[in-house]
DNA sequence: CTGTTAGCGCCTTCAC
DNA sequence: GTGAAGGCGCTAACAG
C-alpha cells in the first residue's frame, strides 16, 4: 500500500502559485481567456513542482484521452508484436499515444471473457477508441469506437482489417503450376487460426482453378512451428510419389521443410522447390534465399489504427472489412520442371 | 466528445440488483463478507449488464491497481520490443498486468521532458510501479517504485538492469586473439548508446589485455545500421594493411560487412573472420552462419520486471545494478590464422 | 452483513 | 478573468 500523498496534484500547484484549481486547469488546457501574468506565474510553478495531470483522473472527467488503446492477448505470437508496430507508428501519425494492455499469461489460459473485460477496463475511461488484434469472441462492448484484426470470426460487427491470406496463397499455387509443378505438397497452419484456414483454400482454390485434382496424402496439417514442418516434409517425402513442389503456410514450416530435404540429401530448388508465408527477416538468409509471401502484418496494424482513428472522430466509413493486400516475393528456392 | 453515459457504471448495477453501490464494490473485490444470495444477485446482474469496473476510477481509489508499467521511446528500436517480451513473460507468472506506453514518434522529436511526463501520468494512477527503457535523464518522479533498464546515464538512481556488453566484447576479442589474429577492426555503434560505448570499452580492453596497441584507423564509428556496416568495412578493406577479423558492434552492422566483403571478393571465414552482437534470429542464417554474442534481452526485461515486482512488494533490493550475462556463440564465420 | 458518507484528482458549469 | 461548487466511478471508513 502506498502512502497518501506522493505526487504532485493540481491542489499543490494551485496553493504554491496563489490561486484556484481551476485556474491551473485552464492554463492546462488552453482554452479560455486567462491574463498572461497569471498564466506565466502558474507555469512556472508546474514546471517547478514537476507537476503532471493524472490520466486516470483526468479521463475519468473529460471524456477525451487522446490515447488509443491495444489489446494483445499474447506478445509471444509475432504476428501480433508486428501489428503493434504499425499501429505505433500510425498513431504517431496522427497525434495519438498508445496504450498497449496485456495479461502475460497464455491466451488459452485465460477466461472467455477476458477480451471482454479488458475492452471495457480501457474503453469508457483510459482510451477513446481500441484495437483487438485476433478476437476469438464478437461479444465485445460496443459503445466506443473499436476496430478488431484478423478477428477469427467470419462475421464481425465490428470494421475489421483482414489480410489477404486466400489471395496470397492462391498466388503462389499459380506460380508454381506456372512453373510446371502439378504434385504440390501442403504443409498446414495452425487449424485454429483463421490465416491458416484461408491460405490452405488459396492452395485448393488454386489447384481447383488449374484443373489439378486435390491428392488429400499431399495435404499435411501442421501447427506453424518449425519442428513440425520438417515432420511433415518427411512425411510428403517418404510417399510412393512425392510432391516436386512444397508450399508452406508459414516461413517457420518452410524453415523445417529445408532442414529435413537438406537431411534427406534433397538439393533446393534442384531436386525440391520449396515456398513459405510471411517473409520473416530469416527467410532472405536461407540457402538458398526463400520465395515467400509478404503480408506486411505491420500494414494492417497501421490500417487498423487511422481506421479507428477515423471512427473516433466522428467520419464515417466506408466499408467494414478493409483487405490489407499480400504479395508474392520471388526468390531462389523454386525452379521449373 | 462522447456521450454521456454508454458505459455502465457500478450505479446502474447497484440499482438494477436493488443493493448499494458499496454492496457491489464487496463482491467485486470478493473481500468482507456478503451474504451469499446477495453475491449471487449481484453477481448476476453484473454479467447480465456486462458490466467492467474503469480502470481509472478504480485506481484513483484504491492505490494498488495490479498493473505493471512498461515505458518505451520507440517501439521502431527492436531492443525494446525485445525488452517487452521479457517483461510480459514476467508480469504473467508474477500475477501483474501490463501497461504499455508509447507514443508512436521518433524519441528524437520528443521534447527532454517526456519520459517524466509520461512517468507521471502513469504511476500515481494506473500502475504500481514503472519500467524504464533506455530512459535518457535521471530527472524521473522518484515517489512510485521504479526501474530502469540499460539507462544512458552512468549513476542511476533507481535500481537498473544492464547488460554485461563490456564483457560480452571482451570475450570476442579474447576469442579472437586466441585464435591468432592481431588486427582486428571494430565497426562502432549509435555514440549516444551506453550499450555501444561498453561495447567499444571491450574491444579497447581486449586489444590491452593481449598488449596489442590500438590502431586508431581500425575503428571505424557506425550506427548499428546494416548500410554503415557495409560503409565501415569498405573503409576498413581499403586500408594499407587491412584487418584479418572485423568485430561489428552488432549483427546488423556485421550482415553489412559480410556483403561489403562479398562486393570485395573476399570469402568469410577463409579471407576475413567477422564477429557481430545480439545474436538475432537471421545471423543463423547468414552463409556462413555468423559467430556473435547472445545478449538474452528478453531476459533484462525479465529481470526488470521481477525486480520491481519487488520493490511494489515492498522486499529489500540486495543490490541496485542487476546485470544479465551475455555469452558468445560460436558459429562459423571466424577461422584461426 | 449492508448502507451511508467522504473523498481520490480533475474538469466544467455558474457565479462574481 | 477568476473562484466556488458539483460530480465523473469507485473504494474505504464508519455506522448500524
Amino acid at each position: 500500500m502506498r502512502s497518501r500523498k506522493s505526487t504532485v496534484t493540481i491542489q499543490d500547484v494551485a496553493r504554491e502559485a496563489g490561486v484556484s484549481v481551476s485556474t491551473v486547469s485552464r492554463v492546462l488546457n488552453k482554452k479560455d481567456y486567462i491574463a498572461v501574468d497569471t498564466y506565466e506565474k502558474v507555469q512556472q510553478v508546474i514546471d517547478e513542482l514537476g507537476y503532471t495531470s493524472s490520466l486516470a483522473a483526468r479521463s475519468m472527467r473529460s471524456y477525451k484521452t487522446n490515447n488509443v488503446g491495444l489489446l494483445i492477448g499474447d506478445l509471444k505470437n509475432p504476428f501480433a508484436v508486428e501489428v503493434m508496430k504499425g499501429v505505433d507508428r500510425a498513431i504517431g501519425d496522427f497525434g495519438y499515444e498508445l496504450i498497449i494492455h496485456t495479461t502475460g499469461k497464455d491466451i488459452t489460459d485465460l477466461g472467455i471473457g477476458w477480451e471482454r473485460r479488458h475492452v471495457a477496463q480501457l474503453n469508457g475511461s483510459l482510451t477513446d477508441g481500441i484495437i483487438v488484434v485476433t478476437p476469438t469472441t464478437t461479444n465485445l462492448p460496443s459503445a466506443f469506437p473499436l476496430v478488431t484484426i484478423d478477428p477469427h470470426v467470419e462475421e464481425s460487427s465490428f470494421p475489421s482489417i483482414i489480410s489477404t491470406n486466400r489471395a496470397g496463397a492462391l498466388s503462389v499455387m499459380e506460380y508454381l503450376i506456372s512453373l510446371g509443378h502439378h504434385r504440390i505438397g501442403f504443409i498446414g497452419g495452425r487449424p485454429d487460426l483463421q490465416s491458416a484456414i484461408r491460405r490452405q483454400q488459396g492452395y485448393e482454390d488454386g489447384l481447383r482453378q488449374a484443373n489439378i485434382s486435390l491428392v488429400p496424402d499431399l495435404i499435411q496439417s501442421g501447427d506453424y512451428g518449425r519442428k513440425t514442418g520438417a515432420e511433415c516434409t518427411r512425411k510428403l517425402l517418404s510417399l510412393p510419389n512425392p510432391p516436386t513442389a512444397i508450399f508452406a503456410a508459414n516461413d517457420h514450416s518452410a524453415i523445417g521443410a529445408m532442414e529435413a530435404a537438406a537431411e534427406a540429401g534433397l538439393r533446393i530448388p534442384e531436386d525440391l522447390s520449396l515456398v513459405g508465408f510471411d517473409n520473416i527477416p530469416e527467410t532472405a538468409f536461407t540457402q538458398p534465399p526463400m520465395t515467400t509471401v509478404n503480408q506486411s502484418i505491420e500494414e494492417l496494424g497501421y490500417m487498423a489504427a487511422k481506421i479507428l482513428v477515423d471512427l473516433i472522430e466522428g467520419k464515417s466509413l466506408e466499408s467494414k472489412i478493409f483487405k490489407v493486400p499480400t504479395e508474392l516475393v520471388i526468390r531462389k528456392s523454386c525452379r521449373a520442371l
